[in-house]
DNA sequence: TCATTAACGGGACTCCTGTTCCATTAGCGC
DNA sequence: GCGCTAATGGAACAGGAGTCCCGTTAATGA
């Protein structure tokens, strides 16, 4: 499951994780540039220099090296920010969050992603994982925030950490708008004032 | 631009407005029942029972023909709330936007034209003029909110009523969780609480 | 009603995606 | 090292998406 030692693989070194290796990084930099709706299995594979039989073979379709290529991604996850305050936590999120969407790599990598999710259940599961870590891993800032009293009890935290992504993800979809910094810290101030105004209590 | 009259057409009666309906219709079935990635121009001049030149000359690309599936919905858009009180105006608009994502065929086309937004121009400005009309539609409701004194002067009308489907849109693609009609209610009741608590005033 | 021509439809053709077969290369255990 | 075989890579093959050409149909206006 981790870059270095594919699944299901009988002999995992050398040669086959160097294939693998270059194959995930040819594949973002064909999403990068082609996008998803040019993405094309012989095209990562004259990338990559390896045979399209093997990337045909070890993946087969385009949602599952995508799926791939975001249990990647899921690995480099970046620590949450723990400044004592739920208004500095929360616009920490969602500055992070914003600026992984708007830079033209990353930002390339998700809605690819999440385009191929729609269609391919590998990726969808894939999908999924990751934002449950990337929730889980930021929870504890809310959790905390309970139990300083800056928001009433039985808040549930993931909720609220959701409520800060949701309105980027939004936006991105939806509007032509540029993601600014600026609409960053609109999405942590609203998730925040419904957090303390106790919209997110369980029940 | 209308259903009835495509734009561009010199013979817009008779045959070919019957063509242009029964491609639409068929391009809808397509969506819903093999999704955005088996979707085939082939295939939707099959179930059309039109040739498949025609589709190709017509529209040419799957991103142009699910814009112009769009623009049909468009049309239907249906009339906001007007309850008198911000939390059952949001509350109806929730229920809405979770009634018509959880249906079956409005929900697969809406996903389906997400991911051809991602790739094509068309399909994105038509998704994007989309948003645009049934935002604007909603956003009196906030409007009307702040003159009778409910929310703060200043507070941004679109920005409230984005903030309603936000938290709907993002637990569609991101979690596998069904979109029940707690989910709405939560996501009115968020919204509501940020927009009373000034979090949308214009800065 | 009739002439004009916009729009449609069928079929052949091309290119590209994905599969299969088999020879070659190189991990891994001994 | 050496042998075994997992894994790779090239080439030939099949199927389908999109284009082009041209004959047919029917909307439009007089």
């Amino acid at each position: 499951m981790t870059s270095s030692t594919p699944a299901g693989m009988q002999r995992p070194g050398g040669r086959t994780a160097r294939v693998r290796a270059a194959v995930l990084r040819a594949a973002e930099d064909a999403l990068v540039e082609v996008g998803f709706a040019g993405f094309d299995l012989g095209d990562v594979a004259r990338r990559a220099e390896v045979g399209r039989t093997t990337v045909y073979r070890r993946w087969g379709t385009v949602g599952a090296l995508l799926a791939d290529v975001l249990t990647g991604m899921a690995e480099q996850s970046l620590p949450r920010a723990r400044t004592g305050s739920l208004h500095e936590d929360l616009r920490a999120n969602a500055r992070l969050v914003r600026r992984t969407l708007a830079d033209p790599r990353q930002g390339a990598l998700f809605r690819a992603v999440l385009v191929a999710a729609a269609g391919d259940p590998a990726a969808a599961e894939a999908l999924h994982r990751f934002y449950r870590v990337r929730v889980a891993e930021w929870a504890p800032c809310v959790t905390e925030a309970v139990e300083r009293g800056e928001v009433p009890a039985g808040t549930d935290p993931e909720e609220v950490v959701r409520a800060v992504s949701a309105p980027l993800y939004y936006r991105m979809l939806t509007t032509a708008e540029p993601l600014d910094e600026a609409a960053a810290d609109r999405a942590a101030a609203a998730a925040e004032a419904a957090a303390r105004a106790g919209a997110f209590r369980a029940g």
